[in-house]
DNA sequence: CTTAGCACTCTTGTAAGATGAGTGCCAATA
DNA sequence: TATTGGCACTCATCTTACAAGAGTGCTAAG
């Protein structure tokens, strides 16, 4: 027996070779053997002696090779160990950067200004971008507006923290005109324009309860209408997050079978997963990342996730991410994502 | 030589047998050979005979075999045929009708009605589904209002049509306040209220240029902030078409090679050549099937799109469709797609 | 006109070698 | 002791060959 210690730590050379191995695999993405490993570290060291470091790198679990006689490829514990410790970030190139800039710069919508973000994060890094939709927790309500339909319809009009303009069609018990709707809707202004809508559906819902004697028509039919228009304000949170660029994936050798793709669609289709794995990442610090099994997502298998939380008013509100192969190029990916997420935080900042 | 027509006249028999071919082929998606056919045909020929038929079918270009010893498969002129006079159309299964009655029955903004068809088109065909959005060729507006924000911008809220709400933020040249906004709407409101937008447009370019000093302070400024509200109005209409279900078309045999599926992916993404397509069907009177190469365009080479034009108040506003592999079944698609453009035409209804 | 029969073609599947890349291990070396 | 050259071995991939099966085309007979 040798000195060699059982926990996988790694010494200089070991670690060199072991991140030339994986930049290399990252680069062609096939089992690199010792000759081109040899001829690729620049450290003078033969074939033969790559072999022994390989052997080591083997039994600790960093590589694998797919049969006896093929190169060695990083396992998922070979990339977590060169994401962690031997990766040399690159920062954003200047262009992509003002791309970035230019692109999020606009007054938009929160929604547009999320799709344009994952088609973003996509369009660089040639892979797929998912961008989940702020949440807003703190939700003041800026304005609200009502317009008479047919049948007992009417559309109402709500303005949420500047910029957010959500609007439904709700039914009412009976007919309302014009003026009657715009009379409630300045009692609404007046009374709740600045407020928390939750505060404002707590109220609302309270006094719904009550047989309101106390008030005169026009403000007992706001609150009738008001009650319409907030319950389940919760229906446009099941749109939950945007991706773009999933067809990118079909470029990848190892995501190429038709039958993995299709489960992989089927995720973004369905969202269950990807949420849930987003939903992991708004505690995190910053960038963070799942390779392979590590999401815990079976359809993510061969796939890593790189993501980051941004947020408005140091308060995070959403995630946004990039998924690809577990072949990456973490080095250019986490600065993109990094960036990204501050500058989408930036661009969703209310500014007043 | 025989008496046999050399213009591609089918007899009674060779018709039968093309359908009964062409039905098996969708069915099960292989060459069909002669002992299958005489077998599925409930003529009692032989197989023998069948394959007479046969020859005369590919002679006239009907059917194809993909190397002498396979069975026949359907050509694009063949298919041609059986969509315009061998097939039955199967009327809709109940159940799909009541599904799509109840879920083009809500009340929602044209833009989530167009998504949720896209997406029942591609549920129930298991195909992918796309349907254009609703070209608003006379759109009145309904309402405009104001709400000032930060930094000279505004944010503009107009109703148009009933139920379709458009929002954009604008930058002013100075700042106005939030009774100067309230103001300058009433004005637009009073005047322009329940005119076609084309026309409040002209009118406020025409008096833009002219110096209007025969206006009040109010007018002017009302006149100033409409001015950029309704540049290039058209912004939205870039959105186009809205698909849904692309996945599903991985499920297919014939286009299961991955770079097919690119390059059909990519033309779901870049939405020009689709456009293309859907826009020609604008024109047409009810359901249009483009068989493989028949759309023109090379990346729906292998795919087959059947669509349909949806109208409002008797007046076409978009399309619809589905697309699929040539092998589809057309029976069902064709009164799916139907159905489903009556549907949504009649939810876009305004109604009032 | 229809049919049976037969030769022919072409795909698919399997097995057997040949090739080449790359490893593992051992003995020699610095 | 760490490194290296050498050699046998393994395994994937490619080619070739062969057999089986499905289906056709053609011809001659009913």
């Amino acid at each position: 027996m040798t000195t060699k210690q059982s926990s996988p730590v790694l010494n200089e050379r070991a670690q060199h070779l072991l991140r030339v191995l994986i930049e290399r695999y990252i680069r062609d993405g096939e089992p690199v053997g010792s000759r081109t490993l040899a001829r690729d570290a620049v450290m003078d060291l033969s074939p033969a002696t790559i072999r022994n470091v390989m052997a080591d790198l083997e039994d600790m679990g960093f590589v694998k090779s797919p049969h006896t006689s093929a190169g060695r490829m990083p396992t998922v514990q070979g990339y977590r160990c060169f994401v962690d410790s031997l990766l040399t970030v690159q920062p954003l190139d200047g262009q992509d950067v003002q791309r970035l800039r230019n692109e999020l710069n606009l007054d938009l919508e929160h929604k547009d200004l999320v799709e344009r973000t994952s088609n973003l994060l996509s369009g660089i890094t040639r892979m797929a971008g998912v961008v989940m939709l702020p949440r807003r927790k703190q939700a003041s309500l800026r304005r609200i507006d009502f317009l008479p339909l047919s049948d007992n319809r009417v559309l109402v009009i709500m303005v949420i923290n500047e910029r957010e303009v959500q609007n439904r069609i709700i039914h009412t018990d009976r007919k309302y005109s014009q003026s009657e709707l715009e009379m409630a809707a300045n009692f609404l202004n007046e009374q709740f324009s600045g407020k928390d809508i939750a505060a404002v559906r707590e109220y609302i819902v309270a006094d719904l309860q009550q047989t309101h004697t106390d008030m005169n028509n026009m403000m007992q039919a706001a609150i009738d209408i008001a009650g319409q228009a907030f319950k389940e304000d919760d229906q446009q949170e099941a749109e939950d997050f945007v991706v773009a660029g999933q067809a990118n994936l079909m470029g990848f050798r190892e995501l190429c079978e038709v039958d993995k793709l299709r489960h992989l669609f089927d995720a973004f289709t369905q969202k269950r997963e990807i949420l849930g794995l987003l939903d992991q990442c708004v505690n995190a610090d910053g960038v963070q990342i799942f390779i392979g099994e590590e999401s815990g997502y079976n359809v993510l298998d061969d796939c890593s996730v790189v993501t980051s939380p941004y947020s408005v008013d140091g308060r995070v509100v959403g995630v946004l991410g990039v998924i690809g192969p577990t072949r990456m190029a973490y080095n250019r990916v986490i600065s993109i994502v990094d960036t990204t997420a501050r500058l989408l935080g930036a661009a969703l900042n209310p500014r007043d």
